[in-house]
DNA sequence: GCCGATTTGTGAATCCGGTTCAAAAATCGG
DNA sequence: CCGATTTTTGAACCGGATTCACAAATCGGC
């Protein structure tokens, strides 16, 4: 029974690993190449199995997709763990959380790209139900992080009491502007025609205006670039300091 | 030489009906059936053409896609058109430009999956530069009525003199959460796997904790659930009055 | 170690739908 | 009315995701 087991252990680590390596794979061709650059069976010619072998992995090429999306997930996930420890203001920490991602998508503009694709009604409809509870799952670290430095806002009095709004409703403002901010910057063409440029700095200033508006103290005026670049500063600085956003 | 003319006159117009044909089934199409259920050549069929005549209005599929978006964008934007001249604060007046994204988003749940997919870098590059120019140009209304309202703001002083801040780049705050939360919100399971409920609810709340932070007046306490309330009410009424959001 | 049963891997064939283009039809100018 | 030019047609082409009949490998009992 045990060496059956030990063969079974084996057997199993051998697929991790096979699964391991499309992914892998998958995401430098998607690097390199783009999304397009990304074919089923060249990618499987790639790593010297049959593509029917890919596809004993991955339902389908969305499938894939999501797999290499959540992995790079729990790498970006892993950035924000720290933050909630930082010798930073609560205030100061979530921007530190809204600092991460944007320096994040600015290094894998690829996942970005990635990301928006594959939440495409058309796309999601194509991913496993396995594979979009782990691409899911893979941002809970993020959420946690957020909702520590909400409650501690809270409980230290930064933050006025809760009426009707959960921690995640609140993290849930910062995290529209991000998303969205990061939707208008990357279509090609739509902030330029509009004449907006810097769109960055932009989001930091609606970012303290936000929380400005929630009474998040210490109160920061959205208004006086100078302060607002010296907060930004000061909080890049101590997430470096941090080890948190080294590539 | 007339003759000629109007004869050339009437072919261009025969050719702008055929083009409005193609879109408008196309649309049909992909709101009965979705974005996958529209085939180039079914299409061409149901509306008695050839294929090969559908690619001599559009280059691609995507091509048609972004006229079909350009066309409902049109309309889309023309509900903003009488908002600056609507009998309300400035403020109120920013919060209809806002609920009014949010109601034509919920009416058109098509409208909002095709713009989303369109944008994506996959689908924009196979959009013909005149096809994108037109799809930017039909949302200008929107931007300018952004822009007449927060430019009265700042003359009457309802809102701080511009620091560094242009009216476009004032109103891409607003614009973000928007975008961001209908992002979030039509991500499927997204927000459920948080917990979080009524996201528009919390986008109207965000969206008075943005303006009241950049000191918008009259000042609303976001975190006054039931003057949120009434005041989403008082807009919207007004809104209804005006004749703006109906079906 | 050997053998039939079962599981896993293979890659050529299938399928699908977007796009093309040679031929047919319509229009034009004289 | 006629040859030249433009427009329309839709069957053929093509690329790439997916499948599946077959082959190879592994297994479990002897």
């Amino acid at each position: 029974m045990l060496p059956a087991m030990s063969t079974e252990d084996r057997r199993r680590r051998e697929r991790e690993a096979r699964e391991a390596l499309f992914i892998e794979r998958a995401h430098e061709r998607i690097r390199e190449d783009g999304l397009l650059g990304l074919q089923m069976s060249k990618l499987a010619a790639d790593c010297e199995y049959a593509t029917g072998t890919l596809y004993q992995h991955f339902e389908s090429r969305e499938d894939l997709l999501a797999a290499v999306a959540a992995r790079t997930t729990r790498e970006r996930a892993g950035r924000f763990r720290a933050i909630p420890e930082l010798a930073l203001g609560t205030r100061s920490r979530m921007l530190a959380i809204v600092l991460t991602d944007i320096d994040f998508a600015a290094q894998n503009p690829d996942y970005y790209r990635l990301t928006q694709y594959l939440v495409t009604e058309v796309v999601w409809a194509n991913v496993s139900v396995p594979r979009r509870e782990a691409l899911l799952e893979a941002g809970r670290p993020i959420s946690e992080a957020v909702h520590a430095v909400v409650a501690e806002a809270r409980e230290r009095g930064d933050l006025p009491p809760a009426r009707e709004i959960s921690e995640e409703e609140m993290g849930l403002g910062p995290w529209a502007l991000n998303v969205g901010m990061q939707s208008l910057a990357n279509a090609q063409g739509l902030l330029d025609a509009y004449d907006i440029h810097r769109p960055y700095d932009h989001l930091i200033r609606h970012f303290h205006a936000l929380m400005t508006g929630w009474r998040w103290e210490p109160r920061l005026d959205p208004d006086e670039p100078a302060v607002v670049r010296a907060e930004t500063d000061r909080v890049r600085a101590a997430l470096r300091a941090a080890g948190i956003g080294e590539q």
